[in-house]
DNA sequence: TTCTATGGTATCTTTTTGGATACTATGTTT
DNA sequence: AAACATAGTATCCAAAAAGATACCATAGAA
């Protein structure tokens, strides 16, 4: 049939400023509090998070869990479905990583090159 | 040694409203003018078109032909690097297509998916 | 009684991204 | 002589995304 092109849709779930580094935590946890991923990502503000994590939810990408009691306690998790992302996120993580090497030949060591994860150990393996 | 999720990286160079669908179709014809990229892409504006070919010719996805005469003549070509993220772009679009379907059997069929790209025959095997 | 902890929301401002429009250069065609 | 074709730039404006800041509810601790 006719040929349609979703990199747009997997783009979907990935673009924001912060929903890599979401997901790259909560998939490496499992699961995390919200404050927890607050403490984690120091410099995002809790109208971002609370953001992105309803758009991982709309997604079925994470799963928001309420504990009703004070203070409030909600956590947020990976989906089973989610996993079916890590071929995805894992293809995109191998390729982002030998280009960073490709731009450094072409362009030299110079070009600020953010690692914006790192020493997270023992979580390599999913991402 | 550190482990740093480049999945950002990737993401580089596929953000951007118009970019997909540029490699998409310079994927697919494998060389294209710039006049040719503004016929199949109707709505995009010169200034658009312009900015995010040069974004994907400094990361080395796209080449730019000038050939000096006038009127002038310019052509865009996918590099042989750039061919390195055509599994990238493949995983992507396959699982963007199951994740269209999963929506779909969450939400139901009515919220608006457009298909960006259609009937673009015989161009599938790419992406 | 006041403070703390938690997971938010509401509002406003700034920054980033994208769009509209006009302009340019110049050899060829009419 | 004027118009056309091509591949842009330049300028200004609108819209979208992100950030800053303040506020809320409430049980329990100090």
């Amino acid at each position: 049939m006719a040929s349609e092109c979703k990199v747009e849709t997997a783009l979907e779930i990935l673009v924001g400023k912060w929903k890599p580094i979401i997901l790259f935590h909560l998939f490496s946890k499992g699961t995390m509090r919200f404050s927890e991923l607050q403490k984690t990502l120091p410099d995002i503000t809790k109208k971002m998070l609370t953001a992105q994590l309803r758009e991982l939810e709309y997604h079925d990408i994470v799963h928001r869990k309420v504990y009703l009691q004070v203070p409030p306690k909600v956590e947020y998790s990976i989906t089973e479905y989610a996993k079916g992302m890590l071929p995805v996120l894992d293809a995109m993580n191998t390729w982002g990583t030998a280009h960073v090497q490709h731009l450094n030949e072409l362009y030299g060591e110079n070009r600020e090159v953010e690692p914006f994860v790192s020493n997270v150990d023992g979580l390599a393996e999913g991402m």
